[in-house]
DNA sequence: TTCGAATGTTAGCCGAAGCTAAGAAGGATG
DNA sequence: CATCCTTCTTAGCTTCGGCTAACATTCGAA
């Protein structure tokens, strides 16, 4: 009992960094620099929870800061970003591919991502690139064999 | 933008209630009464923080208690469980259905059950009780109307 | 009936993630 | 240069959800 809780409470640890460091690449990648107010602006909270939570990621080793300058991703923060940036963006498109709307996709894949394990995902992106898997004996038998 | 966001962190914060009333929900249909110990070993925390959370639940109209009795929920916290409960079993069943392990369903969907939609629920319905949607060339859209 | 184990409560601590309010640093414009 | 506005930092507060340690209550055995 109780793996499934303990699982969701360190996804929880964790979901706040990777939205900033994937939140943080997408701005260098947009224009070169990211600055606390981007992110002020992006996650709409104040620059004090801003500062906070840089703070928090760069004691943990996911960007680098100095006063009054943009804020940098190590090599760790950018190898983190692009995990979360490829598994959200797989999260989003499942949605949009099981008939959710964009705008419900977008809202939901938000908070889906950082609960999805590696297997599941691995079962989204299947689905994604072979299409609907095979329905077996006693289902509702509709798209019978291939394509 | 952010809207994303704002829902995650909503979602957070009502996620606790969710999975204690979906527990205490569930030790009363199976033995009628709900201890605090119940709780204990389900969500593997100690008896002080089930107490503190316990102490909110019915601050904030979930369940009642009295000093050495059994939890018992409110009709608030009924409702509230029935309706987690039916969404958990419905997004663990459409894990299993885009085939991923048991074992796996029963983690992830712990986590990614407070973060669907309406919407994403009724999609994920719609494709246990339908099968899967139509492939049309071009995308996935399943023409047809509903039903 | 007393006593010890199991169960429940209380007090006090912590870190994360939010906030407001105050002030410092820097840059454009006169 | 001085000024003013934007940007950024710092201090101090809150709630939530964890924890440990100490204490209280209940209840079944001896
Ligand atoms: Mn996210
Ligand atoms: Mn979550
Ligand atoms: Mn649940
Ligand atoms: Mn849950």
């Amino acid at each position: 009992m109780s793996k499934q809780h303990q699982r969701t409470r360190s996804d929880h640890a964790s979901e706040i960094a990777e939205d900033y460091v994937e939140a943080i690449a997408d701005f260098i990648a947009d224009k070169d620099v990211c600055r606390s107010g981007d992110l002020v602006r992006h996650f709409n909270v104040t620059h004090a929870t801003v500062n906070n939570t840089i703070a928090r990621l760069e004691r943990d080793g996911f960007v680098t800061t100095a006063p009054y300058q943009p804020i940098a991703l190590t090599a760790r923060g950018r190898r983190l970003a692009t995990a979360c940036r490829k598994r959200h963006e797989t999260v989003e498109a499942f949605l949009l591919k099981i008939g959710v709307s964009p705008a419900t996709a977008v809202i939901d894949s938000e908070g889906i991502e950082h609960h999805v394990s590696r297997e599941t995902l691995d079962a989204m992106k299947r689905i994604l690139s072979d299409g609907w898997p095979d329905e077996v004996a006693g289902g509702s038998r509709r798209g019978d064999g291939l394509h």
